[in-house]
DNA sequence: TTGATCAGTCAGCAC
DNA sequence: GTGCTGACTGATCAA
């Protein structure tokens, strides 16, 4: 962008007479402020003194407004994005709460189940019973009181 | 509160001579701003058409000042709330994903006590075994193969 | 010197 | 009229 200071001598040498006949073109706001420092030292030339420093002022001063116009802008996108990782962690934060609930649920499922699955191994280790028996009544009896669920088969897998 | 247009002609008499004589005490900037509209009235009687123009702009002026003040007082409140709500998330985040963490863990270990049991319990229902003989044998080969943890009691609580 | 930011000012909107 | 906010300005700080 400040590339211009390079290859335009030719037009120059055109410029400065023409400005010295007409002096002071009524250089527009947007010219002079994106005007490179040696640019502006082109335009000064054969001005007064006065003029030079009220010329100086000038785009110092639309300097300065344009940089307070990047300033709000970047306070306004300084705070959209603040917002927008708000509201990413606040997703974040339901995804986990719901992961959380169901894991909560399957773990006290799962803990039912292992307990309903000791207390018959408790029942078959312990009394002299034979294993016909105890397929035929002690199983069929924790299906019944803990497992109310699909799952229905005996010895099933944890899900 | 523009009805004092009506009912004070009586104090405006004496009002406006007091004032014709010590006239224009230096109001401060404070005692104008803080001033209601009635009080700022009172000062004003007795003065030109354009000293109570000056006047009243000067008060504009002022309470503009305090606004703009609220108003960037305001911005960086806001912004401050902004990035409490942003940390309280994170904290709820890592906190949730903590107890995830802990909870999978968990699972995956009662998971495989509920397994471990299952094929200890097919094993007894299966084979033509004495309960006695299960107790010395499977229930030992399952502890040792898949509950290397503090608890080896057989058929401990899911924890 | 340049860019950024603060405080103050004014314009303009909303109530 | 009051309060607020966007844009602009000058002052001032940092690089």
């Amino acid at each position: 962008i400040q590339g211009m200071t390079t290859n335009f001598k030719a037009s120059k040498a055109l410029k400065v007479k023409k400005e010295a006949g007409e002096n002071a073109p009524a250089l527009s706001d947007d010219d002079l402020v994106s005007m490179s420092v040696r640019e502006l030292n082109q335009h000064l030339r054969g001005l007064t003194k006065e003029d030079v420093v009220r010329l100086k002022q000038r785009r110092r001063t639309l300097k300065n407004r344009g940089y307070a116009a990047s300033c709000r802008i970047k306070r306004v996108t300084q705070k959209e994005e603040l917002e927008r990782q708000k509201s990413e962690l606040q997703q974040e934060v339901d995804k986990l709460a719901r992961e959380n609930a169901s894991m909560k649920l399957e773990l006290d499922a799962l803990r039912s189940k292992y307990e309903a699955l000791q207390n018959f191994a408790r029942t078959v280790t312990r009394g002299p019973l034979s294993p016909a028996k105890v397929a035929t009544t002690s199983v069929i009896t924790i299906v019944k009181s803990s497992n109310h669920s699909a799952n229905s088969a005996p010895f099933s897998a944890p899900s």
